[in-house]
DNA sequence: CTGAAAGCGCTTACAG
DNA sequence: CTGAAAGCGCTTACAG
């Protein structure tokens, strides 16, 4: 088992202090030109690098974020930290990420162990059963930002970004509308979820008044597969489009669409809010309101840095949505 | 910002020294219970928990596992990565995930990250443009033991647990053959990966004489679809079938499919090697192979654990598929 | 320009 | 049963 190299060795090797070694290796002023460059030519040939673990006991600081996300099978959320990474790369600092389940059980213990190891920052997305958030408002004290993204705690004074619900909303109604349709089947999800009261709420707003239309909810694909099969075919055809609002709704309606041997966008139009994931998987590709979880995490990982260079100010940071056109409506 | 607890803030409170507090919270026989009890009560009132830097600086462990994936929005590792964190939970290990982007650079700083941080094992997917694999036999050499799982290199004595991309073969293979299939276009992945030749050499060897076939290979979804959508064209549609390597050519061709206004099953027949996510999107279910991600963390865990008991020896073990009828052929 | 020394928080062989 | 001491690998104020 080969060693890893330490700044004893160099210091052996070349007859120089420890000190010196460290100094040199950091291109401190102090050292000579001369010996930092057998300095550095030896750790380059060793390929020394510092251990983590020594560097933090001493300087306290970790170069670490902590994403911590209830599920990893989400686009929306690789999508976020895809942009995390790019930007903690160019800053020098390292992503890890974690995984709630959607436990908070489980989401405590990777707090605790994101104290413990005094990570940089953490960007979290709560479980659906989060109750408490002193424990995040604790480690904001000790120094270790808290920037909550997409899933956010209803309590004010903290950093938050989110999608922009109702401007997603009212970009796909209006698309609805200026396409002429004049029926449209509006299919939710969960009532109790906060996002969805909002969608709906602006949704129902705006088109309201302008067409014949339904709101329903379901809770899962397939109660959404169930829904469309049975309503779609109450509606005249012409000039009809069916709205979902996430992509686990869009998944069943479009079930039920193919189930049905209906063509889109010649029998019905078919309309949602999304990441882009899903809606590209279909011909035509599905039209939506982008939530784009990439430009959540620029948004985030801005926040964050500011966090860290001392702005206390706790922010809620909303992203707009923009109409990607897939040919569905 | 409230500091954290020390062993010493622990011992100067009580009156003890360091060593007994170190001692007391790890339950060691030398301690007096009475000495045991008051130390702990203290311990859990000031919230203690060991540094974790300071623990490995000394103890050179980390109790920690690294999964390394080329992307994370794929619900094959996802559920491999929940098995994984299932198990690691039960013995007391944390998993920290890693995203290499399938970027071979990216994969190389990670290792290094996973070196200096002396995980206790790294779980890896490796990217399709990994070329060396002495780093990850230096990582072993190290202490560090390697589990490759999926993208697995070719190299011979490594760890490697690999779906059973011969069976999951034989059984689309036998299938098609079983519904009466002649016609047979497959399309498969990158020619240079091992998973792409087995699966390829074992279906050709069960499908040929019986039914006139077509093999191509994909880079990707797009290219997928162009193929699907100039090739099916050419074929007889009468007792027809697509096969799909994977999810990823799996979209590819349903989205030609779609553009192209056939009918499932009864233009032509799909099956696919999946893990079952992107195959009940459709209607009518795409049938297919299924490669369980869950079952092959359990596998890659229990290798694992062998190796860090101090089994050296190298070894491949695969998983075999069953097959999920969807109603697609 | 360079080095000796203290200390981050822990563990553990050694001594008593 | 308990403690003093060394040491993991690093950084940095202090001294020269």
């Amino acid at each position: 088992m080969k060693q890893n190299a330490t700044l004893k060795k160099i210091a052996e090797r070349l007859n120089v202090s420890i000190s010196t070694v460290s100094r040199a290796l950091k291109n401190h002023p102090d050292i000579s030109e001369e010996t930092k460059k057998k300095i550095n030519e030896l750790a380059a040939l060793l390929e020394y690098d510092p251990n983590p673990y020594a560097v933090n006991l001493r300087t306290h600081s970790s170069k670490e974020f902590a994403v911590v996300v209830p599920s990893l099978s989400n686009f929306f959320y690789h999508s976020f930290i895809s942009a995390i990474e790019e930007d903690a790369r160019i800053d020098g600092y390292t992503v890890i990420i974690y995984r709630s389940a959607n436990d908070p059980v489980i989401e405590q213990e990777i707090l605790k162990s994101c104290r413990h190891k005094r990570v940089s920052g953490i960007f979290i997305a709560i479980t659906s059963g989060t109750k408490e958030i002193e424990p995040f408002l604790k480690l904001d004290l000790q120094g270790i930002p808290v920037v909550f993204f997409d899933k956010v705690p209803k309590y004010e004074s903290c950093n938050k970004i989110c999608v922009g619900d109702a401007h997603a909303a009212t970009i796909a109604a209006n698309e609805i509308l200026k396409k002429g349709i004049t029926n449209v089947l509006a299919i939710f999800g969960d009532e109790n979820m906060s996002i969805t009261q909002v969608r709906l709420q602006k949704f129902t707003e705006i088109v309201s008044g302008y067409a014949e239309f339904k709101a329903v909810h379901a809770n899962n694909s397939e109660e959404a597969e169930q829904i469309a099969l049975s309503m779609i075919p109450g509606f005249e055809k012409k000039r009809f489009a069916v709205f979902c609002m996430s992509d686990e709704i869009l998944v069943g309606a479009m079930k039920a669409i193919q189930r049905m041997g209906l063509k889109v966008p010649a029998d019905l139009g078919v309309i949602s809010i999304s990441d882009g994931m899903i809606p590209s998987l279909f011909y035509p590709e599905i039209t939506y309101a982008e939530t784009s979880g990439f430009k959540l995490g620029k948004l985030a990982f801005g926040r964050m840095m500011r966090c860290i260079a001392g702005s206390s100010f706790a922010q809620t940071i909303i992203d707009e949505s923009i109409l990607i056109e897939g040919g569905s409506i």
